[in-house]
DNA sequence: CTTGACCTTCCCATGGTTGGAAGCCCCATT
DNA sequence: AATGGGGCTTCCAACCATGGGAAGGTCAAG
């Protein structure tokens, strides 16, 4: 199989599977003499994996981790289920912090009067509702919340 | 005012204040002789109004649209509020494709018994769940939902 | 005058993904 | 056999928002 065949089947886009190759998240892929990459079944179990759990929210690093676990048959599936566990958690945090950012938004937007009058509650309370000094280093690790894919 | 103390008023870093200069979203700030950026009250709420957007998920570039209309007294506030609830409804379709993952999710661990057997029905469940063809050109509009500042 | 904290500009890294260019390969049709 | 178009290869760059750090200038206190 091609990789653009391995693309189609696994709704991985080929420069996605030469990344995921590239930074070993999956293992080399076998070459032909040619030196096309060459894919079979498992591959595409694989990759279909990934594709799920990248849907589901997961860090790549999070499905190395994943794979790991899958590949390692003495492992215990409690591990897994933690792992999930886990990130459901961060999406319930996540999914707090943006019920958090509508409602304030709503609030700003109904006191709104939204006709032609310049002043506007929702300038004046964006200016107003920061202001505290910096918060540092919070960690970027959640990533990619968009693209459940079309 | 130097960039330090202005970053530490508005609470946006020293770092951010000379991106954001940069690309152009405030404009170039007052020079000293020494060649130090001079911020006043007036560019520190300005920064103050960038970081509250920022912290309501809105987008640099939105927020660009947002001070333009800030700066510009003739606008209608009715425009700042159909800028503000077309983002609620981003991030409400956000929240239901949170709300989505956690479900499968939570799905998957409900039946997955957890102990120390090897098979998994998460694991199983997420190498099925994906599999389509590849989505394609799914825009990248939205990206900071984290960083609620802590 | 020295010291240390601040400022300046520059470049680099992050994560996940897409885009493009330059060059080879494969297959089918002239 | 030649040719053309599509797929494959690698490499390099961009996106967004942010942080890190180096090399060098400035400021204020000791």
């Amino acid at each position: 199989m091609n990789i653009g065949e391995a693309a189609q089947a696994s709704g991985v886009s080929s420069k996605m599977i030469r990344y995921y190759e590239q930074t070993g998240l999956i293992p080399k892929a076998a070459r032909r003499d040619s030196g096309y990459r060459d894919y079979d079944d498992a591959d595409i179990h694989r990759l279909r994996f990934i594709r799920g759990a990248r849907d589901l929210g997961f860090t790549v690093e999070q499905i190395g981790d994943l794979l790991a676990l899958w590949s390692d048959r003495e492992r215990a599936s409690a591990d897994v289920k933690a792992l999930a566990l886990l990130h459901v958690d961060a999406l319930k945090q996540k999914q707090a912090e943006i019920a958090a950012m509508i409602a304030t938004l709503e609030n700003l937007a109904r006191r709104c009067h939204g006709d032609s009058r310049p002043d506007c509650p929702i300038i004046e309370g964006l200016a107003e509702s920061g202001g505290g000094p910096i918060a540092k280093a919070r960690p970027r690790r959640f990533g990619k919340v968009d693209e459940l894919r079309s």
